[in-house]
DNA sequence: CTTGCTGTTCTAGGTAGATAATACAGGAAA
DNA sequence: TTTCCTGTATTATCTACCTAGAACAGCAAG
């Protein structure tokens, strides 16, 4: 499971740790149940506080997504792939929508909106 | 000027009304050797404590982009709409590239990108 | 049993962002 | 002059996030 951590972003470190997961999970990357890393070792693995993790599994509990087990660890939920596939897309096309509303509303006009979306990936190469 | 401030964002509310006073800028919105809102004035506007109004007001200054007078308030430098006009640019393409890595990375497809991107308003109507 | 790993909980401290209230210095205008 | 508005500075308080360290409960394997 790949997982990167920016931490010059100002979203909260626990929440990007959920964000991934349920990438990971989403991507087909853990399946259903399937154990995620321990507190402890994605801890050392993000060189992140073990406090820090156990709060994003919490949030991923209280979701539903996973359940645990106590002297085993964290086991994948059934439905979580599907859930987290709907909830992958729909994240970020909410990314999208506010880069978008962002944008017009900084008075960048759309062909100058559009051409930048155009030189950075999108439909070509 | 139409500022306007999203509390539910992770980005401070100081820098986003650093950054909304860029973009009024650079849409010529607000003029070369113009006055903006006072601190007190802007702070009413938005309801927001005039510290974090203050806090906002000295980073556009130590950018170059505004110069204060005492007793009068706070005026739009020479060369602000030039710059303000590349960083908004600069902005809205980091932004743009950051969602774009973090889909890839999400495992979201190509193909699955492009749909958002154009479902949300890329070059059509 | 003991050992070692789970998740969980707790207290404490540090930092950043935001608010609140106050005070000060300087210019404009009466 | 006085009055009123500027920006600026200070102190205190609150919250969220993160870190740190310790302790506890439960299960597995030796």
């Amino acid at each position: 499971m790949l997982i990167e951590i920016d931490p010059t972003s100002t979203q909260p470190i626990f929440e990007q740790v959920v964000d991934q997961i349920k990438f990971a999970v989403a991507a087909g990357a853990i399946r259903a149940n399937e154990m995620i890393p321990s507190v402890r070792e994605m801890s050392r693995q993000l060189a992140i506080n073990p406090n820090t993790i156990a709060r994003a599994y919490r949030v991923l509990q209280d979701e539903g997504l996973v359940y645990t087990r106590r002297g085993m660890g964290i086991v994948v939920a059934e439905q979580a792939e599907e859930i987290c596939q709907n909830q992958r897309k729909a994240i970020f096309t909410e990314k999208f929508r506010r880069f978008r509303a962002q944008a017009a509303q900084s008075g960048l006009s759309q062909a100058e909106i559009d051409e930048i979306i155009k030189n950075n990936g999108y439909m070509n190469t």
